[in-house]
DNA sequence: TTATCATATTCGTATAAACACATATACTTT
DNA sequence: AAAGTATATGTGTTTATACGAATATGATAA
């Protein structure tokens, strides 16, 4: 069960929250995309996935060789308002913005299928 | 400016939720009833205190030898709503909850007309 | 002034967290 | 089977953080 202290120190960590405002705002992700739109080394990427799933604040699906993540369902909903409370600070500033910019753009390594489809307002 | 980066940070020592949960349902508290109820030494208060000062999130105002601490009056939104969810997940667990009743049953070291009202109950 | 009280800061130390690099695992394709 | 791809973990090191103990500050009272 997830407690507040360990909550906090999940998001207390400026990579970590990236990934979270990143999940709140496009639901699922793979690694490859998270890794490409935050632009960390794979290792440290999966560490800090690692750290959120033990934590079961995210929670995470295999689709062959891809590992999607997303928040966990069963989050507790005063955790899930923190998070949107958050989120809604981050929105426009750096470099949150632009990290969700950046997956929509990127042709990572996904699936057939899996690409996400937005409006191309270029 | 407040930014997430360190309000993250702020909210990830024990000590210091345990203060804002008490700010938040309690408006301002001096630091003898904070050190109290949450029962640190003096010093430890202090530095924590001192932290969510340089960060924005408290405001303190001395009135003679005590100095009362709040949540700063401008705090982002977004961060006043992420304490107040966060906040909503720790009042019905330890130690939050009995830091609450030890503040409200406290006899500190407050000035007079300073003391906190609250229906005995017992 | 001196004493006293509430609060703040300095300092040295111990603990924890994040990191890069190397390597391992798990799955797919050939 | 071997090779290739995506993701995870082990290891040693560096950096950040919290801590207790001692001391300083700032206000009040005698």
């Amino acid at each position: 069960m997830l407690v507040p202290d360990d909550f906090t120190h999940s998001i207390a960590d400026s990579t970590r929250l990236r990934i979270l405002v990143l999940l709140i705002q496009l639901d699922e992700l793979c690694v490859c995309q998270l890794t490409d739109a935050i632009d960390v080394l794979q290792p440290k990427m999966s560490r800090h996935l690692s750290i959120l799933r033990k934590n079961n604040i995210l929670l995470d699906r295999r689709e062959g060789l891809w590992i999607f993540y997303r928040l966990h369902p069963e989050l507790p909903i005063w955790a899930y308002k923190t998070l949107q409370a958050l989120s809604s600070g981050c929105l426009t500033l750096q470099p949150y913005r632009d990290d969700i910019l950046r997956v929509k753009k990127a042709d990572a390594c996904l699936p057939n299928g899996y690409r996400i489809k937005v409006q191309d307002d270029s």
